[in-house]
RNA sequence: GCGGGAGUGACUCAGUGGUAGAGUGUCACCUUGCCAAGGUGAAAGUCGCGGGUUCGAAUCCCGUCUUCCGCUCCA
Protein backbone atom coordinates (compact mmCIF):
# COMPACT_ATOMS: atom_id res chain seq x y z
CA UNK A 1 0.00 0.00 0.00
CA UNK A 2 1.17 3.10 -1.37
CA UNK A 3 1.13 6.47 0.89
CA UNK A 4 -0.63 8.00 -1.89
CA UNK A 5 -3.15 5.01 -1.92
CA UNK A 6 -4.18 6.27 1.43
CA UNK A 7 -6.51 8.64 2.41
CA UNK A 8 -6.21 11.38 5.02
CA UNK A 9 -10.34 11.11 5.90
CA UNK A 10 -9.13 7.50 6.92
CA UNK A 11 -6.07 8.51 8.81
CA UNK A 12 -7.83 11.64 10.45
CA UNK A 13 -10.57 8.95 11.23
CA UNK A 14 -8.82 6.34 13.01
CA UNK A 15 -7.16 9.06 14.98
CA UNK A 16 -9.92 10.48 16.62
CA UNK A 17 -11.63 7.12 17.04
CA UNK A 18 -8.60 5.79 18.69
CA UNK A 19 -7.27 8.78 20.43
CA UNK A 20 -4.91 9.71 19.35
CA UNK A 21 -5.83 13.46 17.38
CA UNK A 22 -9.52 15.08 18.40
CA UNK A 23 -10.59 18.10 16.67
CA UNK A 24 -10.10 20.93 19.65
CA UNK A 25 -12.81 22.44 21.37
CA UNK A 26 -15.09 20.35 19.64
CA UNK A 27 -17.84 20.59 22.20
CA UNK A 28 -18.30 24.32 20.90
CA UNK A 29 -18.20 23.49 17.39
CA UNK A 30 -14.66 23.40 17.08
CA UNK A 31 -11.42 25.85 16.19
CA UNK A 32 -10.25 25.70 12.93
CA UNK A 33 -6.70 24.06 12.62
CA UNK A 34 -6.54 23.27 16.18
CA UNK A 35 -6.18 19.58 17.21
CA UNK A 36 -5.46 18.27 20.34
CA UNK A 37 -3.31 15.40 21.45
CA UNK A 38 -5.27 12.61 22.59
CA UNK A 39 -3.84 9.78 25.30
CA UNK A 40 -2.17 7.90 22.74
CA UNK A 41 -1.60 10.54 20.43
CA UNK A 42 0.07 12.25 23.61
CA UNK A 43 2.19 9.07 23.89
CA UNK A 44 3.12 8.84 20.55
CA UNK A 45 4.17 12.49 19.85
CA UNK A 46 6.12 11.93 23.62
CA UNK A 47 7.98 8.88 22.20
CA UNK A 48 8.55 10.87 18.36
CA UNK A 49 10.43 13.70 20.91
CA UNK A 50 12.04 11.44 23.41
CA UNK A 51 13.51 9.30 19.83
CA UNK A 52 14.88 12.60 18.77
CA UNK A 53 16.22 14.10 21.67
CA UNK A 54 18.30 10.56 22.34
CA UNK A 55 19.94 11.17 18.84
CA UNK A 56 20.28 14.69 18.65
CA UNK A 57 21.18 15.14 22.67
CA UNK A 58 21.52 12.15 24.50
CA UNK A 59 24.21 10.08 22.05
CA UNK A 60 25.42 13.13 20.24
CA UNK A 61 28.92 14.16 21.35
CA UNK A 62 27.77 17.96 20.38
CA UNK A 63 24.68 18.92 21.02
CA UNK A 64 22.79 20.19 24.04
CA UNK A 65 19.45 21.04 25.25
CA UNK A 66 17.44 24.03 26.00
CA UNK A 67 13.61 24.61 26.81
CA UNK A 68 13.50 28.45 26.54
CA UNK A 69 10.26 30.37 27.00
CA UNK A 70 7.49 31.35 24.56
CA UNK A 71 7.48 35.22 25.21
CA UNK A 72 10.42 37.06 24.76
CA UNK A 73 11.05 40.60 24.58
CA UNK A 74 9.88 41.68 21.91
CA UNK A 75 13.11 43.41 20.35
CA UNK A 76 14.44 39.75 19.84
CA UNK A 77 12.08 39.62 16.85
CA UNK A 78 13.03 42.65 15.75
CA UNK A 79 16.19 41.91 15.59
CA UNK A 80 15.75 38.37 13.84
CA UNK A 81 13.98 40.29 11.22
CA UNK A 82 10.25 38.79 11.73
CA UNK A 83 8.46 42.09 12.27
CA UNK A 84 9.59 43.36 9.25
CA UNK A 85 9.55 40.73 6.96
CA UNK A 86 7.09 37.90 8.69
CA UNK A 87 4.71 40.14 7.01
CA UNK A 88 2.67 39.95 4.27
CA UNK A 89 1.12 42.41 2.16
CA UNK A 90 -2.04 40.91 0.68
CA UNK A 91 -4.62 42.14 -1.76
CA UNK A 92 -7.63 40.85 -3.68
CA UNK A 93 -9.10 41.31 -6.76
CA UNK A 94 -12.13 43.33 -6.74
CA UNK A 95 -13.16 41.45 -9.74
CA UNK A 96 -12.65 37.69 -9.48
CA UNK A 97 -12.03 37.37 -5.59
CA UNK A 98 -8.63 36.07 -5.74
CA UNK A 99 -6.36 36.87 -2.92
CA UNK A 100 -2.22 37.66 -3.94
CA UNK A 101 0.24 38.53 -2.61
CA UNK A 102 1.40 42.87 -3.83
CA UNK A 103 4.86 42.31 -3.60
CA UNK A 104 4.52 38.89 -6.05
CA UNK A 105 2.58 40.40 -8.30
CA UNK A 106 5.20 43.30 -8.91
CA UNK A 107 7.74 40.86 -8.77
CA UNK A 108 5.90 39.44 -11.99
CA UNK A 109 5.87 42.73 -13.76
CA UNK A 110 9.82 42.70 -13.26
CA UNK A 111 9.96 45.73 -10.70
CA UNK A 112 11.66 44.91 -6.91
CA UNK A 113 9.15 45.71 -4.45
CA UNK A 114 12.24 45.08 -1.97
CA UNK A 115 11.94 48.05 1.13
CA UNK A 116 8.72 49.37 -0.61
CA UNK A 117 5.65 51.13 1.76
CA UNK A 118 2.65 49.39 0.94
CA UNK A 119 1.36 52.23 -0.50
CA UNK A 120 4.21 52.82 -2.72
CA UNK A 121 3.16 48.75 -3.87
CA UNK A 122 -0.35 50.09 -4.49
CA UNK A 123 0.38 52.91 -6.26
CA UNK A 124 2.77 50.90 -8.45
CA UNK A 125 0.16 48.37 -9.07
CA UNK A 126 -2.57 50.98 -10.12
CA UNK A 127 -0.26 52.89 -12.23
CA UNK A 128 1.60 49.68 -14.03
CA UNK A 129 -1.84 48.18 -14.47
CA UNK A 130 -0.86 44.92 -13.01
CA UNK A 131 -3.31 42.33 -14.33
CA UNK A 132 -4.86 39.85 -11.90
CA UNK A 133 -3.42 36.39 -12.64
CA UNK A 134 -6.79 34.84 -12.24
CA UNK A 135 -8.86 37.10 -14.37
CA UNK A 136 -6.97 39.75 -16.41
CA UNK A 137 -8.13 42.35 -14.63
CA UNK A 138 -6.34 45.34 -12.84
CA UNK A 139 -8.64 46.48 -10.06
CA UNK A 140 -7.99 45.75 -6.79
CA UNK A 141 -8.61 46.32 -2.97
CA UNK A 142 -5.98 48.37 -0.77
CA UNK A 143 -3.30 46.23 0.56
CA UNK A 144 -3.67 44.74 4.10
CA UNK A 145 -0.51 44.55 6.16
CA UNK A 146 -0.68 40.64 7.51
CA UNK A 147 1.56 39.72 10.15
CA UNK A 148 1.91 36.29 11.12
CA UNK A 149 2.93 36.39 14.35
CA UNK A 150 0.25 36.07 16.96
CA UNK A 151 0.58 39.14 18.96
CA UNK A 152 -0.77 39.47 23.02
CA UNK A 153 0.05 42.06 25.55
CA UNK A 154 1.89 41.87 28.77
CA UNK A 155 0.69 43.53 31.64
CA UNK A 156 -1.91 44.14 34.48
CA UNK A 157 -4.47 46.37 32.01
CA UNK A 158 -4.53 46.74 28.28
CA UNK A 159 -3.15 50.23 28.14
CA UNK A 160 -0.07 49.55 30.29
CA UNK A 161 3.05 47.61 29.85
CA UNK A 162 4.02 46.64 26.20
CA UNK A 163 2.60 44.07 23.07
CA UNK A 164 4.14 41.16 22.82
CA UNK A 165 4.89 38.37 20.31
CA UNK A 166 4.25 34.07 20.39
CA UNK A 167 7.13 33.34 19.62
CA UNK A 168 7.10 32.40 15.67
CA UNK A 169 10.33 29.88 15.68
CA UNK A 170 11.69 28.68 18.64
CA UNK A 171 15.59 29.30 16.84
CA UNK A 172 15.83 32.48 18.41
CA UNK A 173 15.39 31.85 22.21
CA UNK A 174 18.10 29.47 21.28
CA UNK A 175 20.35 32.31 19.60
CA UNK A 176 19.96 34.62 22.21
CA UNK A 177 21.10 32.00 25.04
CA UNK A 178 23.91 31.56 23.02
CA UNK A 179 26.86 33.14 25.52
CA UNK A 180 25.06 31.53 28.11
CA UNK A 181 24.89 28.11 27.02
CA UNK A 182 28.57 28.34 25.68
CA UNK A 183 29.89 29.47 28.69
CA UNK A 184 27.90 27.15 31.11
CA UNK A 185 28.98 24.48 29.91
CA UNK A 186 32.40 24.54 28.46
CA UNK A 187 31.42 23.58 24.71
CA UNK A 188 34.00 24.66 22.39
CA UNK A 189 32.81 25.22 18.94
CA UNK A 190 31.78 23.20 16.94
CA UNK A 191 28.67 22.66 19.16
CA UNK A 192 24.69 22.53 18.99
CA UNK A 193 22.13 23.29 20.72
CA UNK A 194 18.65 21.29 20.84
CA UNK A 195 15.22 22.30 21.48
CA UNK A 196 11.68 20.92 21.33
CA UNK A 197 8.85 24.09 21.80
CA UNK A 198 5.76 25.24 20.36
CA UNK A 199 5.48 28.12 18.14
CA UNK A 200 2.74 30.06 16.35
CA UNK A 201 2.52 31.34 13.02
CA UNK A 202 -1.08 33.01 11.66
CA UNK A 203 -0.95 31.00 9.19
CA UNK A 204 -3.40 32.32 6.73
CA UNK A 205 -3.98 28.93 4.70
CA UNK A 206 -3.62 26.49 7.15
CA UNK A 207 -4.88 22.46 7.04
CA UNK A 208 -4.12 19.39 5.98
CA UNK A 209 -5.09 17.98 9.52
CA UNK A 210 -1.49 18.65 11.48
CA UNK A 211 0.49 19.63 8.98
CA UNK A 212 -0.30 22.89 8.92
CA UNK A 213 -1.36 24.23 11.83
CA UNK A 214 -1.40 28.10 13.61
CA UNK A 215 0.03 26.41 17.21
CA UNK A 216 2.80 24.05 16.62
CA UNK A 217 5.77 22.42 18.03
CA UNK A 218 9.24 22.34 16.47
CA UNK A 219 12.40 20.18 17.10
CA UNK A 220 15.15 22.08 16.40
CA UNK A 221 18.80 22.35 16.56
CA UNK A 222 21.27 25.24 15.80
CA UNK A 223 24.37 24.05 15.44
CA UNK A 224 27.28 26.47 15.69
CA UNK A 225 30.57 26.10 13.82
CA UNK A 226 33.37 28.20 12.31
CA UNK A 227 32.84 30.05 9.49
CA UNK A 228 34.55 28.37 6.50
CA UNK A 229 33.31 24.74 7.63
CA UNK A 230 29.40 25.06 7.14
CA UNK A 231 28.79 23.44 4.29
CA UNK A 232 30.51 20.35 5.58
CA UNK A 233 28.83 20.06 8.44
CA UNK A 234 25.61 21.38 6.52
CA UNK A 235 26.28 17.68 4.52
CA UNK A 236 27.06 16.02 8.04
CA UNK A 237 23.61 16.99 9.28
CA UNK A 238 21.82 16.37 6.23
CA UNK A 239 22.69 12.82 6.25
CA UNK A 240 22.92 12.57 10.47
CA UNK A 241 18.86 13.82 10.10
CA UNK A 242 17.81 11.04 7.43
CA UNK A 243 19.42 8.29 9.03
CA UNK A 244 17.21 9.99 12.00
CA UNK A 245 13.98 9.05 9.94
CA UNK A 246 14.91 5.95 8.28
CA UNK A 247 16.26 4.53 11.63
CA UNK A 248 12.71 5.02 12.97
CA UNK A 249 11.25 3.27 9.84
CA UNK A 250 10.51 5.96 7.21
CA UNK A 251 10.49 4.18 3.89
CA UNK A 252 13.19 5.86 1.30
CA UNK A 253 11.00 5.89 -1.12
CA UNK A 254 8.49 8.46 0.86
CA UNK A 255 11.24 10.46 1.67
CA UNK A 256 13.57 13.25 -1.16
CA UNK A 257 16.33 15.50 -0.34
CA UNK A 258 15.84 18.93 -2.44
CA UNK A 259 18.01 21.49 -2.47
CA UNK A 260 17.38 25.22 -2.83
CA UNK A 261 18.57 26.62 -5.85
CA UNK A 262 19.74 30.64 -6.11
CA UNK A 263 16.86 32.13 -6.29
CA UNK A 264 15.24 30.44 -3.44
CA UNK A 265 16.97 30.63 -0.85
CA UNK A 266 16.30 33.35 2.10
CA UNK A 267 17.84 36.11 2.46
CA UNK A 268 20.07 34.83 5.31
CA UNK A 269 21.00 31.29 3.95
CA UNK A 270 23.66 30.20 1.84
CA UNK A 271 22.47 26.54 1.49
CA UNK A 272 19.28 25.07 2.27
CA UNK A 273 17.68 21.29 1.63
CA UNK A 274 14.24 20.84 1.96
CA UNK A 275 13.54 16.74 3.70
CA UNK A 276 10.27 16.17 1.56
CA UNK A 277 7.59 13.12 2.39
CA UNK A 278 5.14 11.95 0.38
CA UNK A 279 1.94 12.20 1.81
CA UNK A 280 -1.44 11.33 0.98
CA UNK A 281 -2.29 14.98 -0.40
CA UNK A 282 1.87 15.12 -2.27
CA UNK A 283 4.89 15.92 -1.29
CA UNK A 284 5.03 18.46 1.59
CA UNK A 285 7.88 19.66 3.65
CA UNK A 286 8.89 18.15 6.66
CA UNK A 287 12.42 19.12 7.70
CA UNK A 288 14.28 22.32 6.85
CA UNK A 289 18.30 22.36 7.04
CA UNK A 290 19.86 25.43 6.55
CA UNK A 291 23.23 26.94 6.21
CA UNK A 292 22.56 30.52 7.96
CA UNK A 293 25.20 32.11 7.86
CA UNK A 294 26.40 34.34 10.77
CA UNK A 295 22.96 36.38 10.00
CA UNK A 296 21.00 35.84 14.18
CA UNK A 297 24.31 35.98 16.05
CA UNK A 298 25.18 39.58 13.92
CA UNK A 299 22.32 41.04 14.11
CA UNK A 300 21.38 40.39 17.90
CA UNK A 301 25.07 41.42 18.26
CA UNK A 302 23.81 45.08 16.39
CA UNK A 303 20.38 45.17 18.18
CA UNK A 304 21.44 44.00 21.70
CA UNK A 305 24.93 45.34 22.07
CA UNK A 306 26.07 42.45 23.48
CA UNK A 307 29.12 40.76 21.74
CA UNK A 308 28.68 37.13 20.27
CA UNK A 309 31.88 36.48 19.00
CA UNK A 310 33.32 33.34 20.28
CA UNK A 311 37.19 33.13 21.19
CA UNK A 312 39.06 30.33 20.34
CA UNK A 313 41.65 29.50 22.81
CA UNK A 314 43.83 27.07 20.77
CA UNK A 315 44.12 29.34 17.21
CA UNK A 316 43.51 32.98 19.21
CA UNK A 317 40.95 33.52 16.83
CA UNK A 318 37.85 35.38 17.18
CA UNK A 319 34.43 35.28 15.22
CA UNK A 320 31.11 34.77 15.11
CA UNK A 321 30.11 31.41 14.37
CA UNK A 322 28.09 29.79 11.50
CA UNK A 323 25.10 28.33 11.79
CA UNK A 324 23.90 24.74 10.72
CA UNK A 325 19.76 24.58 11.45
CA UNK A 326 17.55 21.32 10.91
CA UNK A 327 14.23 22.59 11.81
CA UNK A 328 11.78 19.64 12.07
CA UNK A 329 7.86 20.12 13.27
CA UNK A 330 7.28 17.75 15.53
CA UNK A 331 4.10 17.59 13.97
CA UNK A 332 4.44 16.86 10.98
CA UNK A 333 6.58 14.17 11.76
CA UNK A 334 4.19 12.57 13.57
CA UNK A 335 1.99 12.53 10.60
CA UNK A 336 4.35 11.56 8.48
CA UNK A 337 5.42 8.66 10.34
CA UNK A 338 1.60 8.38 11.60
CA UNK A 339 0.78 7.86 7.51
CA UNK A 340 4.06 6.00 6.69
CA UNK A 341 2.55 3.26 9.23
CA UNK A 342 -1.00 2.74 8.52
CA UNK A 343 -1.77 -0.29 6.61
CA UNK A 344 -4.45 -2.13 5.19
CA UNK A 345 -3.95 -5.55 4.88
CA UNK A 346 -6.27 -7.38 3.00
CA UNK A 347 -7.07 -10.86 4.78
CA UNK A 348 -9.70 -12.77 2.22
CA UNK A 349 -9.12 -15.95 2.70
CA UNK A 350 -8.22 -17.83 -0.58
CA UNK A 351 -10.22 -20.85 0.14
CA UNK A 352 -13.42 -19.50 1.21
CA UNK A 353 -13.64 -16.03 -0.31
CA UNK A 354 -14.10 -14.71 2.90
CA UNK A 355 -13.76 -11.37 2.85
CA UNK A 356 -11.56 -10.03 5.86
CA UNK A 357 -9.37 -6.63 6.75
CA UNK A 358 -7.01 -5.47 9.15
CA UNK A 359 -5.71 -2.02 9.54
CA UNK A 360 -2.92 -2.03 11.16
CA UNK A 361 -0.14 0.82 12.01
CA UNK A 362 3.44 -0.55 11.23
CA UNK A 363 4.35 1.81 13.55
CA UNK A 364 8.41 1.22 15.10
CA UNK A 365 8.52 0.35 18.90
CA UNK A 366 10.08 3.40 19.68
CA UNK A 367 6.91 5.30 18.37
CA UNK A 368 4.38 3.04 19.40
CA UNK A 369 2.00 4.46 22.42
CA UNK A 370 1.51 1.45 24.11
CA UNK A 371 4.40 -1.46 23.90
CA UNK A 372 2.88 -4.10 24.44
CA UNK A 373 -0.75 -5.53 25.51
CA UNK A 374 -2.18 -7.83 28.16
CA UNK A 375 -4.71 -10.25 26.71
CA UNK A 376 -6.39 -13.03 29.21
CA UNK A 377 -7.50 -15.40 26.84
CA UNK A 378 -10.78 -15.93 29.24
CA UNK A 379 -11.65 -13.56 32.22
CA UNK A 380 -11.57 -16.16 34.36
CA UNK A 381 -7.32 -15.80 33.84
CA UNK A 382 -7.49 -12.05 34.55
CA UNK A 383 -5.80 -12.08 37.90
CA UNK A 384 -2.66 -13.99 36.19
CA UNK A 385 -3.04 -11.59 32.98
CA UNK A 386 -3.20 -8.50 36.35
CA UNK A 387 0.14 -9.87 37.48
CA UNK A 388 2.04 -9.74 34.43
CA UNK A 389 0.71 -6.20 33.45
CA UNK A 390 1.82 -5.09 36.77
CA UNK A 391 5.48 -6.57 35.75
CA UNK A 392 5.66 -4.82 32.34
CA UNK A 393 3.82 -1.83 33.03
CA UNK A 394 6.71 -1.10 35.27
CA UNK A 395 9.06 -1.12 32.33
CA UNK A 396 6.78 0.49 29.41
CA UNK A 397 3.66 1.82 28.53
CA UNK A 398 1.27 -1.44 28.62
CA UNK A 399 -2.47 -1.55 27.64
CA UNK A 400 -4.74 -4.31 29.13
CA UNK A 401 -8.01 -5.51 27.39
CA UNK A 402 -10.15 -8.31 28.20
CA UNK A 403 -13.51 -7.40 26.87
CA UNK A 404 -14.66 -9.45 23.42
CA UNK A 405 -12.77 -12.07 21.63
CA UNK A 406 -8.80 -12.70 21.38
CA UNK A 407 -8.75 -12.08 17.77
CA UNK A 408 -10.69 -8.58 18.35
CA UNK A 409 -8.79 -7.60 21.06
CA UNK A 410 -5.78 -8.25 18.47
CA UNK A 411 -7.44 -6.18 16.07
CA UNK A 412 -7.80 -3.31 18.49
CA UNK A 413 -4.25 -3.56 18.99
CA UNK A 414 -2.87 -3.65 15.62
CA UNK A 415 -5.19 -0.51 14.79
CA UNK A 416 -3.06 1.66 17.51
CA UNK A 417 0.43 0.29 16.63
CA UNK A 418 1.29 -2.19 19.93
CA UNK A 419 3.94 -4.05 18.48
CA UNK A 420 3.38 -6.97 20.83
CA UNK A 421 0.64 -8.88 22.21
CA UNK A 422 0.64 -10.83 25.39
CA UNK A 423 -1.45 -13.63 25.91
CA UNK A 424 -2.14 -15.28 29.04
CA UNK A 425 -4.07 -18.44 28.49
CA UNK A 426 -5.29 -21.64 30.99
CA UNK A 427 -1.39 -23.59 30.18
CA UNK A 428 0.11 -20.60 31.97
CA UNK A 429 -1.27 -21.56 35.10
CA UNK A 430 0.61 -24.79 34.78
CA UNK A 431 3.72 -23.74 32.72
CA UNK A 432 4.53 -19.89 34.24
CA UNK A 433 4.86 -19.16 30.48
CA UNK A 434 2.54 -16.42 28.19
CA UNK A 435 2.35 -16.34 24.54
CA UNK A 436 3.64 -13.00 22.76
CA UNK A 437 2.50 -12.39 19.35
CA UNK A 438 4.04 -9.72 17.18
CA UNK A 439 1.98 -6.91 15.06
CA UNK A 440 4.08 -7.48 12.69
CA UNK A 441 4.20 -11.06 11.47
CA UNK A 442 0.83 -12.20 13.43
CA UNK A 443 3.98 -14.65 14.88
CA UNK A 444 3.43 -16.60 18.04
CA UNK A 445 6.18 -17.10 20.34
CA UNK A 446 6.11 -18.50 24.20
CA UNK A 447 8.29 -17.05 26.20
CA UNK A 448 8.70 -17.70 30.19
CA UNK A 449 7.36 -14.96 32.63
CA UNK A 450 10.29 -14.65 34.13
CA UNK A 451 12.41 -14.19 30.91
CA UNK A 452 9.58 -11.13 29.81
CA UNK A 453 12.13 -8.56 30.73
CA UNK A 454 15.41 -9.58 29.18
CA UNK A 455 12.91 -10.37 25.67
CA UNK A 456 11.67 -7.04 25.63
CA UNK A 457 15.00 -5.34 26.48
CA UNK A 458 16.43 -6.71 23.24
CA UNK A 459 13.10 -6.56 21.26
CA UNK A 460 12.38 -2.68 22.25
CA UNK A 461 15.84 -1.53 22.15
CA UNK A 462 16.13 1.77 20.16
C1' G B 1 -11.07 37.48 3.95
C1' C B 2 -13.33 35.55 -1.05
C1' G B 3 -15.66 31.41 -3.81
C1' G B 4 -17.97 26.50 -3.45
C1' G B 5 -19.86 22.09 -0.48
C1' A B 6 -21.74 20.35 4.44
C1' G B 7 -23.94 20.34 9.72
C1' U B 8 -29.42 14.32 12.47
C1' G B 9 -26.41 9.46 18.79
C1' A B 10 -18.99 8.46 19.19
C1' C B 11 -18.69 7.12 13.54
C1' U B 12 -21.28 6.34 8.49
C1' C B 13 -25.79 7.75 6.91
C1' A B 14 -31.54 7.25 6.11
C1' G B 15 -35.62 10.27 7.13
C1' U B 16 -38.72 16.35 2.18
C1' G B 17 -44.62 19.09 6.96
C1' G B 18 -47.67 14.69 11.28
C1' U B 19 -44.86 10.60 17.90
C1' A B 20 -36.55 10.83 15.78
C1' G B 21 -34.45 5.50 12.63
C1' A B 22 -30.60 1.81 10.92
C1' G B 23 -25.66 -0.19 10.66
C1' U B 24 -20.90 0.18 13.02
C1' G B 25 -18.84 1.24 17.72
C1' U B 26 -19.45 1.25 23.24
C1' C B 27 -21.23 -1.25 27.87
C1' A B 28 -23.46 -5.64 30.65
C1' C B 29 -24.58 -10.86 30.74
C1' C B 30 -24.18 -15.54 28.04
C1' U B 31 -21.20 -18.04 24.45
C1' U B 32 -16.21 -18.62 22.48
C1' G B 33 -10.84 -19.85 23.86
C1' C B 34 -5.11 -17.65 19.81
C1' C B 35 -6.64 -13.77 15.14
C1' A B 36 -12.82 -9.20 13.80
C1' A B 37 -18.45 -9.24 12.63
C1' G B 38 -22.72 -15.63 17.73
C1' G B 39 -27.04 -14.58 21.26
C1' U B 40 -29.84 -11.29 24.72
C1' G B 41 -30.21 -6.61 26.61
C1' A B 42 -28.66 -1.41 27.62
C1' A B 43 -26.81 3.53 27.35
C1' A B 44 -26.55 7.35 23.84
C1' G B 45 -29.75 12.60 19.60
C1' U B 46 -32.82 20.08 22.62
C1' C B 47 -31.80 17.01 14.23
C1' G B 48 -25.35 23.33 14.76
C1' C B 49 -27.65 27.95 16.98
C1' G B 50 -31.44 32.04 16.73
C1' G B 51 -35.78 33.87 14.59
C1' G B 52 -39.99 33.35 11.19
C1' U B 53 -44.17 30.68 8.41
C1' U B 54 -47.68 26.78 10.18
C1' C B 55 -52.56 23.68 14.25
C1' G B 56 -47.81 21.17 13.77
C1' A B 57 -40.79 22.12 11.34
C1' A B 58 -35.05 17.62 11.23
C1' U B 59 -38.00 18.91 6.76
C1' C B 60 -40.07 25.47 4.13
C1' C B 61 -37.99 30.89 4.66
C1' C B 62 -34.35 34.50 6.84
C1' G B 63 -30.13 35.23 9.76
C1' U B 64 -25.94 33.37 12.25
C1' C B 65 -22.05 30.04 13.84
C1' U B 66 -18.95 26.06 12.80
C1' U B 67 -16.58 22.90 9.59
C1' C B 68 -14.53 20.89 4.78
C1' C B 69 -12.20 21.98 -0.31
C1' G B 70 -9.55 25.86 -3.36
C1' C B 71 -6.30 30.79 -3.18
C1' U B 72 -1.16 33.33 -0.31
C1' C B 73 2.50 29.89 2.99
C1' C B 74 6.95 26.60 3.80
C1' A B 75 8.18 23.50 10.15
Amino acid sequence: MTNTDKTMDKIVALCKSRGFVYPGSEIYGGLANSWDYGPLGVEYKNNLKRAWLKKFVQECPYNVGLDSAILMNARVWEASGHVVNFNDPLIDCKSCKMRHRADQLLEARGINPAGMTNERMSELIAQEKVPCPACGKSDFTPIRKFNMMFKTHQGVTDDSGADIYLRPETAQGIFVQFKNIQRTTRRKIPFGVAQIGKSFRNEITPGNFIFRIREFEQMELEFFCRPGTELTWFDYWRGFCRDWLLGLGMKSENLRLRDHDKEELSHYSNATTDFEFLFPFGWGELWGVASRTDFDLTAHQTHSGENMEYFDQESGERYIPFVIEPSLGADRAALAFLVDAFDEEDLTDPETGKADSRTVLRLHHALAPYKAAVLPLSKKLADAAQDVFKGLSKRFMTDYDESGSIGKRYRRQDEIGTPFCVTVDFDTLNDNAVTVRERDSMKQQRVPIDALRAYFDEKLEY
